[in-house]
DNA sequence: CTCGCACTTGATCGATCATTCAAGTTACCC
DNA sequence: GGGTAACTTGAATGATCGATCAAGTGCGAG
């Protein structure tokens, strides 16, 4: 029910009623408990929703046209930072607010909020992969694209809190330099490579 | 109040009902209302309460017995994989959670969350501007310092909701790789070339 | 046409919500 | 001891919550 995906979105589930997704929708009660039996339900389809939604919402509009995958990471958060500056810094993630929210939630549901990100980091992860060899060889790079996701989260949580799209923006510059310095130990100055040291032994 | 405190954390503002908290403290309505007029306003002394804490309760008993900044930093961040590891991943920041959950806060709340991130942030800052010359020059440390922040608030949310430590342990070492970086920049050679004692002068 | 089923209607339920308040109790100053 | 202000008691309030259900309506199949 797209009403209820809304409500949950804009109020929170605790503080969305069903009254609330019967107006919006403009429905009656028992139209509603006819597909839906209780109001978890109605969360799980809106958990199920998004994370249909997740390539053909979010990925593909976000990704028109770019085909470096470097880029399309960070044209995903940039799509974050719009959402963030057309609502005037009190847009946030559906999926992490209501991970925060929901203190006790049922196995399906957290079932449903794990998916929607392991679709969210495993679509990062893919555009790593992608970028092949100008990674590290040995960079997990599933661990790094759940990073990204743990900064896009943050980011939004402190730009909703302080209403300053400046604190997305600093903590995706700090990502940008992590990244940039994997992309350039992995691919050495060109013009330079017995500039290229033995490697180091990597620690834990 | 101690008990708003343990309930809104443990359920969420809008999952505790004034009920609860009367019940876990144990006081009867009219008292409460006697002190707090309304619901909010145990809330923005919940906040209140939490923001005095943050250097007794989180930073003092994180940080006994070191000294070095840095370590201080990823020793904050241990003590938050330590509430996570000692709650089977159900621990959640509390104020980030409000921050998510509260979709309309009113200003006296958002400012308030606010402060509590400020607080956190500018006991970091403290940290890397402690850090001195291990860090570069024009590193700007305040804009790490909310990075450390937003890592950490990633990476609970991420942890939490897959039940997974690993997920927490995958954004500090991700972290620390970017702050790994920064220190070796700075400080390029470890046989120091010219050791410079004196101690700058900081400005407040 | 008529039967059966999917779906809608909207009143209604008991529970619980935040809040109020008149009456009672305690503690302290003069 | 008497007064008073701070605090406690606990029942009561009206609103709203999620959920129910008997009585419909519409429609396609036979």
């Amino acid at each position: 029910m797209l009403a209820a995906k809304q409500l949950f979105w804009e109020k929170g589930y605790n503080s969305t009623s069903i009254a609330d997704v019967l107006q919006t929708a403009k429905v009656n009660s028992g139209s509603l408990y006819h597909f839906f039996p209780g109001k978890q339900d109605l969360l799980l389809a809106v958990l199920d929703a998004y994370h249909a939604g997740i390539a053909p919402m979010l990925l593909e509009p976000a990704w028109r046209g770019l085909s470096d995958p470097i880029e399309r990471v960070f044209a995903l958060l940039a799509a974050y930072r719009r959402a963030l500056a057309d609502s005037e810094c009190l847009y946030a993630c559906p999926i992490g607010s209501l991970a925060l929210e929901l203190h006790e939630p049922d196995l399906p549901v957290r079932e449903r909020l794990a998916a929607n990100f392991t679709a969210w980091t495993e679509a990062i992860h893919q555009c790593l992969k992608e970028a092949g060899a100008r990674l590290p060889r040995d960079l997990d790079r599933r661990e790094l694209a759940a990073f990204v996701l743990t900064t896009m989260e943050g980011a939004v949580m402190q730009a909703r809190t302080f209403r300053d799209l400046a604190k997305f923006d600093g903590a995706v510059r700090q990502l940008r330099a992590h990244i940039d310095r994997l992309l350039r130990t992995a691919a050495p100055v060109k013009s330079a490579r017995r500039h290229t040291p033995a490697k180091k032994k990597e620690r834990s």
